[in-house]
DNA sequence: CCTCCATATGACACTGTTGTCACTTTTAGT
DNA sequence: ACTAAAAGTGACAACAGTGTCATATGGAGG
């Protein structure tokens, strides 16, 4: 974490540098980031660097821990209302909530796109943990729906849960697939949202085939 | 693509050189591979590198051929099974064979992994394309279902393509969130797939719910 | 045995990066 | 105004990698 140095600085400093990393993290992954670029972007000496961070790692810190803060203000209270709502409505909110965020932050996105995609310790160390713990919410809500009589016994509730949250992130990253990153056409990805809910909700095939 | 001093390569040192390539290529993604640790681990000096290859990219473009090659030869002829089987049974084989493929080969998954993840013009370059001719060939799947009234008109077939596309992929690469890679056990890659394919086939809610 | 061309080789020039450190400037307290 | 501590600064040493090039080697044909 960063040092009282880099707290103390005026705000308009502590900006540009906060905005130079966030460049140069999402332009590309933390091991070929450089503090070249950051320093040159942010305007301040080398030397001005090592006064607020140990080192390049300790910054990315500071900016992981940044965006998780901003992230969680901005879905705010959504966990709330596990109890109230049926999985799907929830879900439809969480999704909705989260490619909002992610449409409004393609850095941010950028950044987790580039830690997810890692298998090294930094992976580990940072998102192992929470995964597991999403996995865990989801799983908590299923069973609810499931005493409810909402949600088919026979499905496995972890297969869901998982298959819910690769959902989640790639709509919210983007299209893996067509590449479309929709732009900023909200609307567009609401439809395709609730497009792959109706395909959870509901089966892709025809009443008459199975029991 | 290589020079023909590596094309007319003993076997034994052009194999060396493959193996190293590919544990390089899968430890880590293409600008942090090192030339220095491949001719290391393959015994050659480094001129001789530059006598086979143009330079670090020309031998992934290589491993890259190699790897479409080998996994086209194992997936083989299902392609011409488009027109008798259903969608899922399909599906299903194209899913198992795809993972059974992963499992054989981790490095050949690792590579690909990184690639799928990186942004740059390499991926564009080299995965842009097929992505999208996968996504038709799987549009093309949908429609004929649709046709003999196995899939519900009302599903959007480009949505519902990518996310086959999207969960094959995350399958056949490892469980996103569990962390689970399955190890070799081959028994349990089958059941998850099974789960995730009738998850798609009949949705998860129960039949009291919607139409 | 000689010659010539393809191939092999590793020292090296070049580039780019990180983190350090000796020195300078600023700030704040007296 | 004086001084001590804090913050700022950029030249630089250390390192790590790439691709090149002058030179060495070997084998096939004469």
């Amino acid at each position: 974490m960063p040092k009282k140095t880099f707290e103390n600085l005026e705000t308009g400093k502590k900006n540009r540098i906060y905005e130079a990393a966030l460049n140069e993290f999402s332009r590309t992954r933390f091991e070929s980031s450089k503090v070249s670029n950051i320093i040159k972007e942010a305007g301040i000496p080398r030397g001005s660097f090592y006064q607020y961070f140990e080192d390049k790692f300790d910054l990315y810190l500071y900016i992981f821990d940044e965006i998780g803060k901003r992230k969680m203000a901005y879905i705010g209270d959504i966990q709330s209302k596990i109890q109230e709502m049926s999985l799907f409505d929830l879900w439809e909110e969480l999704y909705i909530t989260g490619a909002k965020f992610a449409m409004e932050n393609p850095r941010l996105v950028d950044i987790t796109k580039f830690l997810l995609s890692s298998k090294d310790q930094v992976y580990n160390k940072l998102m192992g943990n929470n995964l597991k713990l999403a996995v865990d919410y989801y799983v908590q809500m299923i069973e609810v729906n499931k005493k409810n009589g909402l949600i088919r016994e026979s499905v496995d509730s972890v297969t869901l849960a998982t298959m819910m949250i690769e959902t989640t992130t790639n709509v919210a990253v983007d299209n893996l697939t067509t590449g479309d990153d929709f732009g900023t056409d909200f609307e567009k990805m609401i439809q395709e949202i609730k497009k792959r809910i109706d395909i959870f909700r509901k089966g892709v095939e025809t009443g008459e085939e199975h029991v």
